[in-house]
DNA sequence: ACTAAATTTGCAATAATGTTGCAAATAATA
DNA sequence: TATTATTTGCAACATTATTGCAAATTTAGT
């Protein structure tokens, strides 16, 4: 599926700078941060754009946020068929301590986890850190 | 152990932000984000004591962090013998869209779970969201 | 292809958040 | 209690995020 077609399949206009933001993350075999968006299309697009931009694809499942502690959202490409508003990639992530790559392992995952008395899981996210495989 | 008790431990001076902020861990019943702590404490201490204060009860394994998708980073006391730089509490936690409070699942481990080949693991954070016990 | 309507973008202003150096205040040690 | 070490607050600055609105672009209808 190509650029255009992604974002015809989520009822998006095909402007230049959704364009090229989602092609970022097609070429991209991590996951990517908001500042590392906006210095990739620099200085051609507004961070502005990028802000909404990012929300936008969140809304319409074409990409999704991994968590992290320090203060970023991390974007990744949704590999499955993510409906809008309706994420379902539960996999596992991983972060590289060495190359600070994060990429999504897209066959791992989350594994169920037995939660105590009366709660009730909606989503469930997961992040392994370690060396990866290409910085062993 | 008693607040001063958990600063001597760790080798730190007790001051008085140290001590509050100490306490607000302790009677919180969920993670804070800065901004809370901020609050809870104003308008008596600056921000960027507040600042250095939660970096260095991380450095020392008082508190953790809690990965997010939101641009904060929450902090949640240490229930174990976390070690200065060394945290043991591979613990899951549980995010309620309800209350929106984010509470540490102490006696829950994150599961292991199969890495690729030649992935190696050093850490794993696991957040779970959906409804808590108290917002049934 | 051209026009009208809807959507998206960039700019500007503003808010919120995070960092650093340094002098003054406070805490620990002898 | 005096000395030393550590911590704090202030100020200045840097970075990151949000909002309204007019101009530009895209889409849909003819």
């Amino acid at each position: 599926m190509n650029i255009a077609e992604i974002l015809k399949n989520s009822n998006l206009s095909i402007t230049e700078s959704r364009s090229r933001i989602l092609a970022l993350f097609c070429d991209a075999n991590g996951a990517l941060v908001h500042a590392d968006i906006e210095k990739s299309i620099a200085p051609n697009f507004d961070r502005v754009t990028v802000y909404r931009t990012l929300q936008t694809f969140v809304e319409k499942g074409i990409i999704h946020q991994i968590p992290t502690t320090d203060n970023t959202i991390l974007y990744a490409l949704c590999k499955h068929d993510c409906a809008a508003g309706h994420h379902k990639d539960e996999h596992v992530h991983f972060v590289c301590n060495i190359c600070n790559k994060t990429i999504c392992l897209d066959n791992i995952l989350v594994p169920e986890v037995k939660l105590p008395t009366k709660f009730k899981k909606s989503d469930a996210a997961m992040v392994v850190s370690g060396v990866c495989a290409y910085c062993q």
